[in-house]
DNA sequence: ACGGCATAGTGTCCAACGCACACCCGGGTC
DNA sequence: GACCCGGGTGTGCGTTGGACACTATGCCGT
């Protein structure tokens, strides 16, 4: 079956750039292509845009078809469209942004057949069509956004402590913070939940555990009130 | 000539938000459409993307052939993809965004045969098809950016009074902003250039003219300094 | 020439915030 | 019980943001 048209159509894709935070590292989720143009190099997890789903639903369902993944946190990011970033042909492609505890998703064995598999953001291989410009344009407005919305905590399992949190900014943002004025300043925003619990199974004093309270994060935004780390 | 895929493609489009200033008024450029759908609405100046065209490229040629435009700035604000955003079929539109000095533009009758004019932003009649919510989305991303990227300049023209540029900030930000501590900050950032000149044919005292340096701007920002109204 | 009018231009004070900075605490290990 | 490892806490200072009101200048009308 075929389709025509009276005028040429470029095709149309979405690729996702999906983060996640493990240990001291930012990681983003990587598929290795298995036929070409490319074949054997890693990209990005994506896929061509359906004719009946949103770009937002394309984007979702590529990313749980090539890697089982329901991001907690989706965004567009921008769309590329260099007549020549795909050997194929015209190729547009709607980039996303999206966050994921990697509590949630630790390893996965390929899901579509591919591979794939999480890599450090510093230190990836090098990457199929224009996707290292995406990629960079990902990092960029995480790095800008998780200043002004609160975001960072898509990447951190429901509970977390204090030190994990400014771990997670300053692996972001890649510059160490100080800790009592970090402790203070998000303390004061009142948005997250201290709970009776602590951290299990550390050698050290453990430490107390937090909730953001997303309710309480949508109430204080509309009155007006802006999150800045 | 018809053109056959394989697989069905959408249809792909750019439409521009045009921001101009005058006086006391924020205006949006607008085309009346011509043909079904919505013969008569007014809507964004746009059109399809050629297959040997950038979207950045096909968006500055849309302007230029519907409205003679040349935007002094321009940026990609997001890509708009409902499957029933347009009647025709699948249409999915990148959007862009625009500022241009209305002083280099004025009225120009329609270049294009359709009609183009300027709307105040506050009062726009019905648009076609999403065009209304692709506006929304541009108001919010200027209100956003003017505060902490020097844009608002390319509103004006080239030698402006402070007056003029505290007005225009004040329209897209919607409130009022204090007189003295806005000529505080902005000249300390030292990013205008005193001109020994002064306004012509006012009736009352004349205010001296500044000019936006875009090279000591490029060079600051180099230096890690960040433009913050 | 004089007065009136419209806008230009200018400085201080106070409160809030950002940031630098160091020590004791608690729990686990050996 | 000594030690090791991170957890948790408060103060002080310099900077910044924001409120606030009067004099200066030039044109116009009489």
């Amino acid at each position: 079956m075929s389709h025509t048209y009276e005028y040429p159509r470029p095709a149309l894709t979405v690729d996702c750039v999906v983060f996640g935070q493990d240990e001291d590292d930012l990681k983003v989720l990587l598929i290795q292509r298995g036929v070409e143009p490319f074949a054997g190099r890693w990209a990005l997890p994506g896929g061509f845009v359906r004719m009946d789903e949103s770009l937002d639903a394309a984007a979702r369902r590529e990313l749980e078809e090539e890697a089982g993944i329901r991001p907690a946190h989706m965004e567009q990011l921008y769309t590329f469209g260099a007549p020549d970033r795909d050997p194929r042909g015209r190729i547009v492609t709607v980039a996303y942004f999206a966050l994921v505890k990697l509590s949630d998703h630790r390893l996965h064995a390929a899901t579509d057949a591919r591979e794939a598999a999480w890599f450090s953001v510093w230190d990836t291989p090098k990457l199929a069509f224009d996707h290292a410009d995406i990629l960079a344009t990902a990092l960029q407005r995480l790095k800008g956004k998780v200043r002004y919305q609160p975001i960072g905590f898509e990447l951190l399992p429901p509970k977390f402590t204090l030190t994990q949190l400014q771990r997670l900014y300053e692996i972001i943002l890649e510059r160490p913070l100080d800790k009592r004025n970090f402790r203070k300043k998000i303390l004061a925003m009142d948005l997250l939940e201290e709970l009776d619990e602590v951290e299990q199974d550390v050698s050290h004093r453990a430490a107390r555990l937090y909730r953001f309270d997303h309710k309480k994060y949508k109430q204080l935004e509309k009155a007006g009130f802006n999150f800045e780390l």
